[in-house]
DNA sequence: TGTACATCAGTGAACGCGCGTTCACTGATGTAC
DNA sequence: TGTACATCAGTGAACGCGCGTTCACTGATGTAC
């Protein structure tokens, strides 16, 4: 894909740019995100990038974006293997929560860990919703309590997103998907479920 | 403190350099720590810091290591004004937590999101361990669930770790401590301690 | 179907920047006697 | 108390590196007629 003969003009350079800079995150990090090295990967010129981000903020929010799709798709993909059940389906959705943040941890530290973006992107801002969608519909079933929907939605997200983060601090690099989900099944406290789950 | 005369020999110039360090860190994010930039804030030459950090991820161990030694004193202050109430007690810490996260994102990134850092390092071992200490201490008068001891920790450590990055990132920058402190009151569910909280 | 031409999407050289690091140096300090 | 000298802890110049960005350019594409 890199050395490889190609015509003076790029299939689909801007998807490539992304997919090269997935790579270059997955591999080193959320600093490891370069244009140039980008460009390297995707086999143009360093200058060829500039046409379709205009600045390393824009590929990088890009990246963020197509970093959520991956993670919503995680979640989807558990999901989709998960009973009508609402603990099941809270507990599927963090399968896929924790295989995506220990499976991608320059991924998910470049989409959680402050890393500046274009907060005003329509593509990110579709990605990120499509994501917090997930979270709100298995949330959703959960009778409200002292805080209301919105409080059980941060409940369920802030014990996997709590998890997912501190196994990867803890042992950086090598954590153990199979141990983490064991433990956040572990932990998870029985939940009060509404009759009606399409609500009152 | 950085234009005055000083003497050829700084005071504590490694002392300096990690107060510099936490404030550039602070006010630019995890990325704007330089050995450059520490000494200029320092009011020494950028060749200076060699001799107390044989390189940025030198530095960089000693500014995290600082961040966990502040975490830990946010939570202790919090601490020291509760009640004996275990409950109370995890509210507070939690508290703590809180405010450093929101008031210091920069240094809780940093620690967090996964910057490379010099694991072996006595100084960041000792501050992480402190920090860690507190929550341990604070988990103990939990009755152990399915997933012991260490469940419990994990359950009120991602809780409210979950809580303070989440909250960071849906506002970045400008996120009201005083209403996650009260999310995090509202939505920490009920738990059953010890009767003896020194354990079996 | 063929030709002229505008536009698109690349190339490669060049610029300036901030960076970590090295090096010869030197002024200040502290110790031996 | 005074002096010689080793060592400590700085300075400032210099190096090379990777980076984002700009610019004149050019080959490929597609459209008008």
């Amino acid at each position: 894909m890199t050395a490889e003969k190609r015509p003076h003009h790029h299939g689909d350079l801007r998807a490539a740019l992304i997919a090269a800079g997935v790579s270059l995150v997955r591999k080193g990090g959320p600093d490891a995100l370069s244009i140039r090295k980008a460009a390297a990967l995707a086999g143009v010129s360093h200058a060829a990038p500039a046409y379709h981000f205009p600045s390393l903020a824009d590929l990088r929010t890009a990246v963020i974006a197509q970093g959520y799709r991956e993670f919503t798709q995680s979640m989807e993909t558990e999901l989709a293997g998960a009973s009508v059940s609402p603990r099941d389906r809270i507990l599927a959705a963090g399968r896929g929560y924790l295989r995506f943040a220990l499976a991608s941890p320059g991924l998910f530290h470049l989409m959680f860990g402050g890393s500046s973006r274009d907060e005003t992107s329509d593509e990110l801002c579709t990605a990120a919703d499509a994501a917090y969608d997930v979270l709100r519909r298995i949330s959703a079933p959960i009778v409200p309590g002292a805080a209301g929907a919105e409080g059980n939605e941060m409940f369920v997200w802030s014990l996997v997103h709590g998890l997912a983060s501190l196994t990867l601090a803890k042992s950086e690099g090598a954590a153990d998907p199979e141990a983490a989900i064991a433990l956040y099944e572990a932990i998870l406290p029985d939940l009060r479920y509404r009759t009606d789950p399409a609500g009152a």
